[in-house]
DNA sequence: ACCCTTGCGTATAACGATATAGTCGAGGCC
DNA sequence: GGCCTCGACTATATCGTTATACGCAAGGGT
């Protein structure tokens, strides 16, 4: 590897001439200057990042930890990527999925301490775990758990969002609907914020809540959707709509709908949440709650900028508003 | 930050004892041992790995970078990511697509040496740009551009899959099938080898080969390809199948047809290539080419592994065998 | 003539870990 | 008793950069 002090040799001048060179932090001459350029030109010189990050304290890297690449999280990432290259820092994705009920724990704090901040996302942590994480770097979280006061939060609008695309299919004539990877409990997460977005719908327009209209999916997948879905066709409990928490779960519904023959949107209506790409395009355009990633994005690394820039700033707790996009998978009020 | 020397005045010993004892490379007395161990959890101390990276010259971390998080890579990188983590190591995610024509320079070479090993995905980097990177770091290159022949190489067998997917809709009855996202130039990279495989499928069946079908899409995303479907549609031009050179693409297609009352399979067949998780999903199917992701993973994590351990090993270019999945966008053989 | 600034460069000490060579007492062997 | 080995622990140099203080000549104000 070539080092500072092997283009410092070459050009005849001290490591410190060099580095002022390259960082541009203290004016160097003219001759100088152009002397180190020519030696690091020669001889390929490439700073090394991690002695300055030791020395420095500075990495002007961003991570943003995620449960898994695919899918929602990938989507998000890059929105996020331009934000945080806009500032002239790196963004890199690092993962949990090993064990999501310990993110941290697998990930490590000392990982955290590689990055300038980190973004991370609270899919299966415990606040309790959470809590325990004493760090005085950079961090702001995402995601639907409660989180400790302490940390700055950005989250969706869960509840309101699971409402409008409820109501709106009840509007659209839906009676009986599902809530596909919905779950009974009550701790504050994703699925149950939305369950009972779904059950303030029922409230408001007088229509009974039914509990074994809530059903679970497996790992919220789409595979998993489509067999819940398969048998509670197969069971024949009647529906005429289905709520799906997520969009991959809307993708597996729509599969168990057109393997039953039953159309969309004339026999059953289907919602999704998170309005990914897919769900413009697969016939006949699933509705679905926008969460607006460009904006949670925008949020998200604001917060962690303003953290970055003061790390005694009061904590902020966002919540992220959503907006509803109709397609052709649900009526028009009738 | 509390470092291993607060640790060491704690317990009362040198910071090689309790390098030692955390590290277990060199027997520490039981007694000793404990106390260290016990300033270790008082202080909660965790070791900087920007130090330890510096000094050993080890991060136990291995990049992918790819030219964007989303669909098709994110699906790769957790494929990745567990065959890294059994090793001992950390996968992280970088990202090039800032600037998809200069992939390694946008990125830094210096950033790679942040890692043990790269895993590098060209999409768009020419070969003489690649030739350029004079680096030691073993690195791993997937992608179906032609790279020099000094660098370890994974990819697919585009041509045979393209010409495997074509065939199947001739033989299922189409005789007029568009390329939808290919391209006419005769450079090596995905979109061209998928042309070529249209193209022999055609020459095999006896069939002529018409530049009109080849539709080139925007960003080779799904909304480029409904456009670009739209506009043919609208010329006029007839056709009964459609081979997409991805899924997305084909996905993007699925849309254009309904849109406009095509029938899938009955009017017109189609096809994609990636086995992307929403070919399974989207009704009525999407027949696809399986590249077979957890192969490709395991062979580039296999080459890597090798190229870490022995960096003077001879190149391997291995092209991954695909397979063609069949589902209800295609017919059965006539 | 004197002092102070300014511009340009250098020498040296960190950052926090690990590698290497050493110290030191206890015990074994002849 | 003398010598050697061995286990347990320590002192110091080092990784490649940047922060800080300093040296030194040229120029400007009084």
């Amino acid at each position: 590897m070539v080092t500072m002090s092997d283009v410092a040799r070459e050009a005849g001048v001290s490591v410190m001439t060099v580095s002022n060179v390259l960082s541009e932090r203290r004016p160097v001459g003219a001759p100088t200057r152009a002397r180190v350029l020519a030696a690091v030109e020669a001889l390929g010189f490439e700073v090394n990042l991690t002695a300055r990050h030791l020395r420095a304290g500075r990495t002007d890297t961003v991570a943003l930890v995620v449960p898994s690449f695919h899918d929602y999280f990938g989507e998000v990432a890059d929105e996020i990527a331009p934000l945080v290259e806009a500032e002239g820092r790196h963004l890199v994705l690092e993962r949990t999925a090993a064990r999501p009920e310990q993110e941290i724990a697998s990930l490590g704090v000392a990982r955290l301490h590689l990055y300038d901040g980190v973004l991370l996302s609270v899919a299966a942590l415990e606040p309790e775990q959470l809590d325990r994480v004493r760090t005085t770097k950079p961090v702001v979280l995402l995601g639907e758990r409660d989180v400790p006061g302490r940390f700055d939060h950005v989250r969706l609008a869960n509840e309101e969002g699971a409402r409008l695309a409820t109501a709106h299919m009840i509007a659209g004539g839906s009676r009986r609907i599902l809530v596909l990877g919905g779950a009974l409990e009550t701790t504050h997460m994703m699925t149950t914020d939305r369950r009972a977005g779904w059950e303030t719908a029922h409230r408001e327009a007088g229509l009974p809540v039914d509990d074994r209209y809530v059903v679970p999916v497996a790992n919220y997948s789409s595979a998993g959707a489509r067999d819940a879905l398969g048998e509670v066709i197969a069971s024949g409990l009647p529906f005429d709509g289905v709520f799906a928490v997520t969009d991959v779960i809307a993708l597996g519904a729509i599969s168990a709908l057109a393997a039953s023959g039953l159309r969309v949107p004339d026999d059953v209506q289907l919602a999704g949440f998170d309005d990914l790409d897919v769900s413009n395009f697969v016939p006949p355009g699933i509705t679905s709650v926008d969460p607006n990633h460009p904006g949670v994005a925008r949020e998200a690394v604001r917060l962690l900028h303003r953290r970055m820039a003061d790390a005694g700033a009061p904590a902020e707790h966002l919540v992220a508003p959503v907006r509803l996009v109709v397609r052709g998978s649900t009526r028009a009020a009738r």
